[in-house]
DNA sequence: GCTATTATTCTCACCACTGAGATGGTGGCA
DNA sequence: TGCCACCATCTCAGTGGTGAGAATAATAGC
């Protein structure tokens, strides 16, 4: 069955025997609960997301491109790849897929022989013309309880988060 | 190759000719920039997570488990699958996982047999005690940037944002 | 020029997880 | 008591990717 995307609110249960108190400071507790919360937040929004653009026989990765494209033009597929968010191996196999589904092609780079474009081709585009309101409004439906103060407060503080985990080095990669 | 996790930062880039301007109200420009931040900051953070519990060999649906059921005490499967946000047959292919791993077992439940406990095993303890200070820690790091007021400030919009997402049905639903 | 390094995409073996349906158990009710 | 709707877990075929390495092209240093 599929997963059922819930707050947890048993304040009330109690207590097992084989139980235990996490015990960390102040601040990391801060950033655990965070941590927690965000994952939550983030998959029960996305739940919403997939399931709208799944209605047109996308995954949320395809929509991704075919809407990456659209507002930015023909983009190298690294380009693609570091604003999506897929592996190498991803958009390669990505992009063939949307190429299959007649929505995106390839165009060959003139400065580079290694480099493709993906642009998106013309039913590629009717597509995003047709579905990127509705997706754009269902997010909006699922945010509607948030005080648009809020969700800027929330979009300055996640943009911070996320650019500092990002260029942030993993404690290992330094010997 | 493994995916960068990088802000992109290239407002400079010029307008292509194919590209188009998104075109919507205010409200759901809000909604739909906080849906990708959201995303970025969540993927990038998660990187540095994963890496973490991969260094001991773990996924971190996994560590979820193990850190669940360390922290609460034995819990039937239905309520770890909630719980770490898994599908009813991720739930039973993790623990599966788990158990062969001599970390988790299952006990049964003696007032409804169809359902199962699972339980850390001795070494599921220890691996827990071993991780948790550094998995929460190594958050905390990936975060320090974040001053807590607002990293408090954004997990309680984020817990709303959740919750209202998670029981708001999809539109099709209604029918 | 020539070699070493780096960048871009592609190939392919692999995998964590999904979800529809099966299995077996429970409990309310006629 | 027998029926049946419902529930928790499990099975298994399928999927949406990942990531190491190959192939190729560009670039930098000499």
């Amino acid at each position: 069955m599929a997963t059922i995307t819930q707050p947890i609110s048993d304040r009330s249960a109690q207590r097992h025997p084989e139980a235990h108190e996490p015990d960390v400071d102040e601040t990391t507790l801060s950033a655990l609960r965070l941590w927690v919360i965000m994952n939550r937040a983030q998959s029960a929004v996305t739940a919403h997301a997939a399931a709208h653009v799944a209605r047109h026989g996308l995954t949320l990765a395809e929509f991704g491109i075919l809407e990456a494209l659209y507002h930015r033009g023909p983009m190298l597929l690294g380009e693609v790849q570091k604003r999506i968010l897929v592996s190498s191996g991803g958009i390669t196999f990505l992009v063939d897929r949307l190429t299959a589904k007649g929505l995106v092609e390839r165009r060959t780079c003139d400065s580079d022989r290694r480099a493709r474009y993906a642009a998106l081709t013309e039913r590629g585009q009717q597509l995003v013309v047709e579905m990127f309101p509705t997706h754009a409004q269902e997010l909006a439906r699922v945010m509607s309880g948030i005080p648009i103060e809020d969700q800027k407060a929330a979009t300055e503080i996640l943009k911070a988060m996320g650019r500092a985990a990002a260029q942030m080095a993993s404690p290992e990669d330094d010997r």
